[in-house]
DNA sequence: CACTCTTACGGCACCCGTAAGAATC
DNA sequence: GATTCTTACGGGTGCCGTAAGAGTG
């Protein structure tokens, strides 16, 4: 038995794939299913149950996962005591949404880097939607993303609440900087897509005044949505930070909303399995935390 | 970092010697000395220190120690989880006193062989004190034997008691069966080596009666003793089991102690170190410990 | 000089990746 | 036919044992 056959096993059981999981793990799916294999001869019985179109873990499998997971989490506690962090390896993987992206990946790349040299970090930037079932799947480790998990095995942790506010380029609105809700049904609205944190306020909005927009634009890229606008294409709801360069150079004009008085703000939170007990899932997660509630610099 | 990594530190950790180590794992000093190395270069510290004679451990290498203990452990669990008893794979070196291993070796051997096929079972035959060293060396998982141990790190636990009886020829007694202390002191005495279970009782005797003996002979052997015995040379404290077959016989005629009423018994006890974590000792020292108390049939 | 660990080297075995095959939807 | 896993095969590398070297009491 060797700890690349138990490695092996361990993603192949979290990702229910060996593809998925020799993608992880740098290597072939056929030596991937061949380690398992020598595994399987090893301790005598089957693992995975290879009848159906997907391998699945059998009772034998799930019987000795929780002490495989405690047996990889105790060789990084080795290195780590012995070493230090410095000496930890292997793959992170988190998702982050794009406005967190901008504001903190870098310095959480940077702080991962030189905390765990030797490990190979993978953000992945995409929409709320698409970060919270990678969480759930195990694709990722964490995810950096507005809302909450209904997956009662997804906890949560709030890092930063982020006000949103409504902007349009001054051509489109005239100069006006305050309209009612109902003035701004009039407007088409860009936005985010459907997935995004920015559009499930949006739709909350439009809910609580009864309102219907027309959307022009269901895009994944602020960036996208920000240059539209000031192409005066529309109004669009945008994170306040996020725009407030092109308020400042006068290209976008921030709208109030005359009857919603509160502007809405989109809680962003650091997500992870309750189940996930890698030990440098743990600390890279940590940094992350540390890296979005540190005050502004 | 690979599980023989981890096991030839431990090993060479436990025993305090690459060479014992290497015989242990059924591998060359050489080739040890070699994983040893790699598993350094992998963490990046030094876990043994070289400058002396013998390799001793670092303070880094004191630090892993536990968690090395506890993941190869965790390894043995997981075969145990999957397969059952019988997909357990080592070695389990024990001792064991003549006299026991003449009763419950064979026994103790085949149920071991029964429970865990693929198991190498080295027992080790040798007197008391040997036994009890090996055990707080770490060359054996434990070790069947009379007595305690004075180290506090080894655990005993009684399983049980022979009574010693004095047997000597009948001619060299001219058929009496009961005599003085004071008159044994006028014969020869035929003793175990100082260091065996018997001549420890036969100490502690000699003081509480302020006897000087002339030993004849030291014998590691309790046949050899037998038989000299037999020859009529002196007489011998030994185990009552062990010689009623030549007292049945009329080889061998037995001896009482008029002032010495009730007789010595030889404590017999299973002895192991407390900070034995192995899996495999485990379970062949309680089957041992079975076996050794279970009614004689 | 006995003992212990290290270094050098030759050979074998293991393990990986490529490529093709089988099974399922 | 797309996807997923398995099997077959060639090649490179890692690891072991033998043998010689170095340091210590």
């Amino acid at each position: 038995m060797t700890l690349k056959q138990l490695e092996a096993f361990y993603w192949s059981a979290i990702l229910g794939s060996f593809a998925l999981a020799a993608e992880r793990l740098f290597m072939t799916q056929s030596a991937l299913s061949k380690r398992i294999q020598e595994l399987e001869l090893e301790i005598g019985i089957p693992l995975f149950d290879r009848t159906g179109p997907r391998a699945r873990i059998t009772e034998a499998g799930q019987n000795i996962l929780g002490r495989v997971e405690n047996l990889l989490a105790l060789r990084d506690e080795i290195v780590l005591a012995a070493r230090g962090p410095i000496g930890l390896q292997g793959t992170c993987r988190f998702g982050i949404s794009e406005l967190m992206a901008m504001q903190f990946l870098p310095k959480i790349v940077a702080a991962a880097r030189a905390a765990f040299p030797d490990v190979i970090v993978e953000p992945r930037v995409a929409v709320t939607r698409e970060l919270l079932d990678d969480v759930e799947k195990g694709e990722t480790e964490f995810a950096l993303a507005p809302g909450t998990s209904e997956n009662p095995d997804v906890l949560s942790r709030p890092i930063v609440s982020i006000p949103l506010c409504w902007v349009a380029a001054p051509d489109l609105v005239k100069g006006k900087t305050s309209i009612t809700s109902a003035e701004l049904q009039a407007y088409p609205i860009i936005s985010m897509s459907a997935q995004a944190g920015s559009s499930l306020v949006l739709q909350s909005f439009s809910a609580q005044h009864d309102l219907r927009f027309r959307r022009i634009l269901a895009s994944n890229s602020p960036e996208a949505v920000a240059s539209v606008t000031m192409a005066g294409l529309g109004i669009a709801l945008l994170a306040e930070p996020f725009v407030k360069r092109f308020i400042d150079t006068g290209q976008l004009l921030r709208i109030d909303i005359e009857d919603q008085p509160a502007v809405s703000e989109l809680q962003y939170s650091i997500h992870w399995r309750a189940d996930n007990k890698r030990v440098l899932a743990k600390k890279i997660r940590e940094l992350a935390y540390e890296i979005c509630t540190r005050p502004l610099s």
